[in-house]
DNA sequence: CTGAATACGACAATTAATGTCGCACTCAGA
DNA sequence: TCTGAGTGCGACATTAATTGTCGTATTCAG
């Protein structure tokens, strides 16, 4: 028998599920004993009774037997079990994110998956489907390899943007193949897919506002001094205005697009904007109207359907597809 | 002076962090303090030695003082307290998920998140460089309003799903305003971009596997009958084949296409296969040789650069965007 | 080299934890 | 409505763990 009490109530509160899920007093005691801890039942009742003092615990007493559970809207229930349900949403998020995002970087967000891949593991055999073989994420673009981000040079990156403070690196320039020692002041941080850009003033003209991967940063070291800013930064202003070239203009534009319908279908369900409206054609095609940010992306997104969509409205951007196509007819005729 | 040892314990277990960041004995009495935990030295460096025998804690006694931490491949570090930059990644992957994927619905994720944010939140003011205004996440694609989900109904079909249980449904079809009552065999889950797709066999014709929206499920009962699935049933096979007609052959192919440098430079830092080449032509052109799936989102991601890309080989997919191209032109023309 | 800070073993006093028992209550089945 | 097994909980004596104190050894900056 074991008699550390604290070790016993920290495994018991582990074992606390969610709000509306609970647990009896046999479930405890069971539990308890496939862990070592051989103790009285009115042991178990007097834990659960001081812990339900520090915790926002529930104890449902409206049957017997009472049943313990976290409270619903509780703030730390990280702690709480996790229940099934929970776990194969996890386990979803976990291979959504594995599709477009370097994950393994986030290693709490790990831990956090791995506890749910073992709740889903460990459940009754036979009783639960296999989640593995039911369970799909299909990338909404053509996936690209991640670049391979050094972890030490990552977590010294973010301190020292935490910290506002300089940093010393080796920056490995695109062009070249050996890296060079860089005076940087780093400003923030832009995830763009799947590469993490940092935007950063560096030696020698510290008045140019960079975006540089961190995968090209080799070795970092931060130094004494503060990190010096550019007077009225604002990444904002910085994204939208000079450097990325995503957005085109400033004000949003209505659009209007005539989709085959096969095609445009979709947006029924996941509309483009708020005030988004179709109008069903007759000729197998859908009308549609929305006010949306002037973007590259948008014009990607256009481009991607090919024959299946045709820019109507506005003028400027039917111009400008009108322009592209002929180029692009120039290139295969 | 407080008596609750255990409850002390746990605050303790949730302070040490993880390696290599430390906490002195000076640290843990501050900390209790702040608790309202009276204590002794002595009682807290005991209390360490207990913790160390139950959880994977380490304790650094090279030098004065003495600092604890968990090991940095604990499994169960969830526990541990979370330092800044672990908080900014995970603040990262939040703003990431955010624009992808309706993240609110995943609670415990949620927690974590909040957690994070209170970490950033509360760390020193002024020596924080304020992270909210300094970190953006750019998505990759055009956005699309998500459509809502009922939590119930999630939670219904997930368990049904996970119990190999039958369900009851209210399904709204596409083409009408009210929602009809089926008896549905769930087979799976497929998150394709935002919209979440249950996999299942439904009456009058349990023969047909479909996959159906999952906002488009009104009400779920979990019956006892055991779900009914059709023989030699397989989600990568129902995916590759029959339904989603994303892949159009079983078998990668080797592409060659031609991109303008500026479009096609960021293949340099994330490839397409691992077994990509890039020639450097002489006039401002990219030759981009890699081994892919043959899929719909290959054609969509080649026709979204527009006259910046020529696909070359193979010769099957050049014909076919040459045949695209004459229809796209055939449009604005 | 020196003094302040830190770590830790030992021990006795204190405090908490535990099992047992008895009684009250609940609830399903007769 | 009755019955009995199951469950919850108050009380209490016993046992076990926790705690503060003190003394000594060690570390480390100046």
């Amino acid at each position: 028998m074991s008699t550390e009490t604290s070790i016993r109530l920290i495994h018991m509160l582990r074992f606390i599920p969610k709000y509306p899920a609970k647990r009896s007093l046999q479930n405890f005691k069971d539990h308890l004993l496939s862990l070592d801890f051989e103790v009285s039942d009115r042991t178990i009742q007097r834990d659960l009774l001081k812990l339900e003092r520090y915790f926002p615990l529930q104890c449902d007493d409206r049957s017997l037997p009472h049943g313990w559970s976290w409270l619903k809207d509780a703030k730390d229930n990280d702690l709480a079990a996790m229940d099934k349900i929970e776990a194969l949403s996890l386990s979803l998020a976990q291979k959504f994110l594995e599709e477009l995002m370097p994950i393994n970087e986030y290693e709490r967000i790990s831990n956090l998956f791995d506890r749910a891949n073992n709740v889903l593991e460990t459940s009754e055999i036979g009783k639960m489907v296999r989640w593995r073989d039911r369970v799909r994420v299909i990338p909404p673009s053509q996936k690209l390899i991640p670049p391979k981000i050094d972890q030490e040079v990552k977590m010294a990156i973010y301190d020292a943007l935490l910290n506002g403070k300089q940093i010393t690196v080796q920056y490995l320039k695109a062009s070249s193949k050996r890296a060079e020692k860089r005076l940087v002041n780093p400003l923030g941080i832009v995830l763009q897919g799947n590469v993490n850009r940092v935007v950063c003033t560096m030696d020698p003209d510290f008045n140019v506002i960079r975006h540089l991967p961190l995968h090209r940063f080799k070795r970092v070291e931060e130094n004494e001094e503060d990190s010096v800013e550019p007077k009225d930064f604002d990444m904002d202003n910085f994204i939208a205005k000079q450097n990325f070239g995503f957005l085109r203009t400033k004000d949003p534009i209505n659009i209007e697009i005539i989709f085959d319908a096969s095609a445009g279908f979709h947006l029924f369900e996941t509309p483009l904007s708020e005030n988004q409206k179709i109008n069903d054609e007759k000729n197998n095609k859908l009308r549609v109207f929305a006010t949306v940010a002037d973007t590259e992306q948008l014009r990607w997104w256009l481009l991607s359907f090919g024959e299946h969509a045709e820019v109507i409205k506005p003028v400027s951007l039917r111009n400008e597809f009108k322009k592209r196509v002929k180029l692009i007819s120039s290139i295969y005729y």
